[in-house]
DNA sequence: CAGACTTTACTTTTT
DNA sequence: GTAAAGTCTG
């Protein structure tokens, strides 16, 4: 017998022997950066404060990890979000020509969905299962709901809304449900049983659905680790190095995840900044970071200290903030090279509308200075904290864009038409069927229960979107019933381009749409067109629902497309959203009690200092400048006008810290530095010559 | 039983 | 401004 001899595989060189590289890391990166990219292997905690070229680091991480033999599929980078996953590899890509495009990345979520693809049959799913966001889940838990009867009780039994919280949140925290209830819905702690009931349902319901909701994203790939070895080491051999970003924004799932992928070559590195954590809401738990050095024995602990991001003022604040919290940081931000700076300055305005023109008054202003829109952000606590500004922003045709606002895939009727496409990529997705029925003239909640029942019955082995002869429909809606089926039975039979598909529905769905909607019809049919070229990107239908659920499009996008020689629009963001990002200046407005910090998170302590966290973020956005503001009087539909409270957090700063800021309105006077003028108040010819500006 | 209509309560942040 | 629950009519 002939026998072959196989080379060892190459191992990369490990650091030190950078003669090769096309890099200077040194030149390129400081001291603290540059042991970061450069580390070798096992487990590294990067700590790194906020502006501390986090991003940098990871990207030369990857460059570096690439030129040193490493190859790009090997590499695991786990980010938050998937535009953050796109950028670094982008950046890093454009450092080595191309080199990193194949690293492995995207949101966990994404990542354990591309696993789960592939494993799926292990676990009792099919492969094409369906993904459920977060209000499909709560639509499947309102189903469960009513089919028990729970909302006829004499007390009133949570909503589905709040059902899906809760799993969720039980699930992410990996907590009982009982202590959940206890803890924070005491208001429904009697209906625990119910509950916890309802939550088998559910389960089942997903498994024999072959549906999974995001959470299930998580967990069911961590089954698949826990319960198949082979499949766990196949997995983990494919991890040479896993990078995690964001890590204190991991909850328990995650970071158990992130032990099983790294569980073969042990070369796991993770950053974050504790400081930063900002999605507990959602099951992250800060204290994974000081866990990580106990959970991945040998860990070495690196720091990023020196900021490069912010003027020393806004340090300053962000120092004095971030030291109000119950419990202590240990870093201290100081800036390195960057000018003193103005102080950051709290601005009162009368009202919301004074505080928007302040505000778009103040943007045009730096723009003429030379500043762009986009390098300005306008950063809220939550997304209707900018209403009163759109409108102004509308009024002055100032260009913005607005993340972290409605999505596309949460219009009322991008969600009637998904359901369509859900029921042809799944027939047994009840959910989905229960939405499209009921479109239909004649067909209320107890018809599409019972058809939906007919339709899902397991053991029916007709061919899918036919009547069938046994069955006794109602006159009231079988013309409808028969124009659905044979719709999704034409798009079914004809196996056509994914975007013809969509298509064929619009135009079934479009009268629909007309009559239900008929008041703003015109403003949602452009979003219908927006829906059929975004399917084009996409040649697989389950690929596509599974991208619209993961990677939502923000909808206010959509409408304006950047062409060309556009100015590059103004930022409007949830301060969420603007988690990694940086801007010469940042108006943080809306800073009121009750808003920020919420008025949810009033009783609890843990809660409260999140919300500090958050002002944290906000503040350590900024480059250059900064404005804090709020509105002193406030409008709501039942109370009327009413008197606010400035932010907590901010009205004891000292002023040495915080500027205390007066608006003025009318004509630019003295000198008074500072004092920010206001155009009189507006009306239709009041606005002066400045404001006309060349858009 | 569906659907039009009214009343009521609620409305954070995101994968 | 919306969604869920309640009420009335055909």
């Amino acid at each position: 017998m002939r026998r072959f001899t196989l080379e060892p595989e190459q191992e990369p060189p490990e650091g030190g022997a950078d003669d090769n590289l096309t890099l200077d890391y040194e030149d390129e990166l400081n001291e603290q950066q540059h042991a970061a990219a450069t580390a070798g292997g096992g487990p590294v905690l990067v700590a790194a404060g906020a502006g501390t070229g986090k991003t940098r680091t990871l990207i030369y991480r990857l460059a570096y990890l690439v030129e040193t033999g490493t190859r790009p599929q090997e590499i695991a980078l786990l980010t938050f979000t998937r535009r953050a996953a796109r950028e670094m590899t982008a950046r890093a890509a454009d450092l080595l020509d191309g080199r990193c495009r194949d690293v492995r990345g995207g949101t966990f979520h994404a990542f354990c969905l591309k696993l789960l693809r592939r494993h799926a049959p292990k676990l009792g799913f099919d492969r094409s299962f369906s993904i459920l966001d977060a209000s499909d889940a709560g639509d499947v838990w309102g189903v469960l709901r009513t089919r028990k009867n729970y909302h006829k009780g004499e007390k009133r039994f949570p909503n589905k809304r709040t059902l899906q919280k809760i799993g969720s949140k039980a699930t992410n925290r990996d907590l009982a449900l009982e202590k959940l209830l206890n803890d924070e819905y005491p208001q429904f702690a009697a209906f625990t049983d119910e509950i916890r009931k309802l939550r088998g349902d559910y389960r089942q319901y997903k498994e024999q659905h072959d549906l999974m909701d995001f959470d299930d994203l998580l967990v069911h790939a961590l089954r698949l680790c826990e319960e198949h070895d082979d499949v766990r080491e196949r997995i983990a051999g494919r991890c040479r190095h896993v990078l995690v970003d964001e890590y204190q924004d991991t909850n328990v799932l995650q970071a158990e995840l992130v032990k099983h992928f790294a569980s073969v070559h042990g070369n796991v590195m993770v950053v974050g900044d504790d400081a930063q954590s900002i999605y507990r809401f959602r099951g992250a738990d800060f204290r994974n970071i000081f866990r990580f050095p106990d959970e991945h024995e040998g860990t070495r602990v690196l720091k990023l200290e020196q900021n490069y991001r912010s003027t020393q003022t806004i340090l300053n604040l962000a120092n004095h903030v971030i030291e109000q919290a119950n419990r202590s940081y240990d870093k201290e931000l100081f800036s390195e090279g960057k000018p003193e700076g103005d102080r950051p300055a709290l601005v009162p305005a009368p009202d919301a509308n004074t505080e928007s023109r302040f505000v778009a008054q103040m943007a045009l202003e730096l723009r003429e200075q030379g500043v762009p829109l986009n390098r300005i952000a306008v950063l809220f606590r939550s997304g209707y904290n900018s209403y009163d500004l759109e409108t102004e922003l509308n009024r002055r045709g100032i260009p913005f864009v607005k993340y972290g606002g409605m999505k596309l895939n949460e219009a009322a009727h991008i969600k009637d038409l998904t359901a369509h496409l859900k029921v042809l990529d799944n027939p047994q997705d009840a959910a989905s069927w229960n939405r499209v029925l009921q479109l239909l003239h004649g067909i209320g909640p107890k018809t599409a229960r019972d058809l939906i029942n007919w339709l899902t019955d397991e053991d029916a082995s007709r061919e899918p979107y036919t009547l069938s002869d046994d069955w006794s429909y109602s006159s009231r809606y079988i013309e409808a019933l028969k124009e659905l089926f044979s719709t999704l039975h034409s798009i079914y039979e004809a196996d056509t381009p994914l975007a013809e598909q969509v298509e064929t529905l619009v135009r079934y769905y479009e009268p629909i749409m007309e009559d239900k909607y008929h008041e703003d019809f015109p403003k949602r049919q452009p979003d219908l067109e927006h829906f059929v070229a975004l399917a084009d990107n996409f040649s697989d239908r389950t690929d596509f629902l599974a991208s619209l659920a993961l990677d939502p499009i923000e909808l206010s996008a959509l409408g304006a497309e950047p062409s060309e020689d556009d100015e590059a629009p103004l930022i409007l963001s949830t301060i969420h959203s603007a988690k990694g990002l940086e801007f010469h200046t940042v108006f943080l407005i809306q800073a009121l009690e009750g808003v920020l910090p919420s008025g949810y998170s009033l009783g609890d302590a843990d809660a409260l200092d999140e919300e500090l966290r958050l002002l944290y973020v906000a503040i350590t956005r900024a480059e250059e400048n900064l404005f804090a503001s709020y509105p002193m009087t406030s409008y709501r539909r039942r109370r009327g006008e009413y008197m606010t409270d400035p932010s907590r957090f901010l009205s004891d700063v000292p002023d040495e810290i915080l500027e205390p800021c007066r608006l003025v309105e009318g004509d630019p006077p003295n000198d008074n530095e500072s004092e920010e003028t206001l155009p009189p108040a507006s009306g239709d010819g009041a606005i002066g010559g400045d404001d006309e500006l060349p858009f």
